[in-house]
DNA sequence: ACACAAAGCGGCACTGAGTGACAGCTGACA
DNA sequence: TGTCAGCTGTCACTCAGTGCCGCTTTGTGT
């Protein structure tokens, strides 16, 4: 049994191009307009095929979501163990936004398409609600000694926190990055909002 | 031009009668299970109707989850103005969970249903966001000095808290209403969990 | 080099959700 | 009581998702 054998890798590549084929043409012709018989054409595999891949046609949004899960787990494990958690988790949305710093107008063109579209709007959620799960599993693999109730409602507030930010930021021009935002969403948290 | 019809009040109970019907199939055999043929069925109404009523099978949830909203706010609105926000917000939630007190069994039936349905999730999500937005509604009306990211922070923290309560009731048996996850949760966010 | 077993793949047929069109019925109102 | 808008059921369709089966590919042992 080979360790990354040619078929493993093979199915890496085919199931990342069925995710850039599909997210493609949902954002040219919206999610529902789109079929999965016509991905499954585009990317030359039969329709039975790309359900193995894929179980459901949302979980090819899924699957393109998880990458931004992916930054956001990977930077908060880079974070210092003696740091407050809600001060690591306010760094690494922090750093999120700033991998955009080069971009702020398409971060927030993108990000007023996907939070103001109704259509898409459960999809966004489902994205938040992932990135509250892998930040809390995180939280407890750093320290096993914080708990499911504590790791949970960490997580859950840095993204409550995260969200209201971005909410106020879409509602301005957007010609810097929501850092700022960010920051201060955090700071009421942490000055006692309670 | 009748103001309260006949018909219109025919709709309504029929209206009604579907989610009923629709949600004791739905707790009792899951919601996957349960095809729109059978709610349509025991409700003597056809499919087509059934579909005129609701555009998809999700909606007949969403119109039984819709109540809760109303619920939340009208109890938010009934709060002393001196007490603490994140109080008021406390109290609202478990009021919400004791008018479940004497059917505590067929609440966590219910909730295991909504929340652990994989294709009813982002519907629970929309719930959710649902209530918040409502919440921080109520909170602005009653002290328009607290502002939009204090309104919003609060609402969505309280939020987080009775999802983190109701996650860790869902994994118990369920015989008793989750009063007491709530006020644990809203507990740990007051203690300065931050 | 060859054979073999396992896994992936495509085709087919099926169920269930959701929709458009059309025809029949019924309640509101003159 | 007749008229008509609006509700209802029937039918036929598209699309998502699944089970089954036979074929092909690929990793592995000899």
């Amino acid at each position: 049994m080979t360790e990354a054998g040619l078929r493993e890798r093979k199915q890496e590549r085919q199931r990342a191009e069925l995710v850039r084929i599909g997210m493609r043409l949902f954002s040219e012709q919206g999610f529902d307009a789109t079929t999965v018989d016509e991905i499954a054409e585009a990317a030359e595999v039969s329709r039975r095929t790309l359900f193995r891949y894929f179980g459901t046609k949302a979980d090819i949004v899924m699957e393109w979501a998880r990458g931004t899960t992916a930054v956001l787990t990977a930077s908060l494990r880079d974070r210092p163990l003696d740091e407050h958690p809600m001060d690591s988790l306010n760094a690494v949305f922090v750093a999120m936004c700033e991998s955009f710093i080069e971009r702020p107008r398409t971060m927030h063109r993108v990000s007023v398409m996907i939070e103001r579209t109704p259509s898409l709007r459960p999809y966004s959620l489902l994205k938040h609600a992932q990135w509250e799960d892998a930040l809390a599993a995180v939280l407890r693999e750093r320290t096993p000694e914080i708990g499911e109730l504590r790791s949970g409602l960490l997580a859950r507030i840095a993204v409550a926190a995260f969200r209201t930010a971005l909410d106020e930021w879409m509602s301005t021009e957007g010609d810097t990055v929501p850092t700022a935002y960010v920051d201060r969403a955090f700071g009421a948290v942490r000055d006692g909002l309670v």
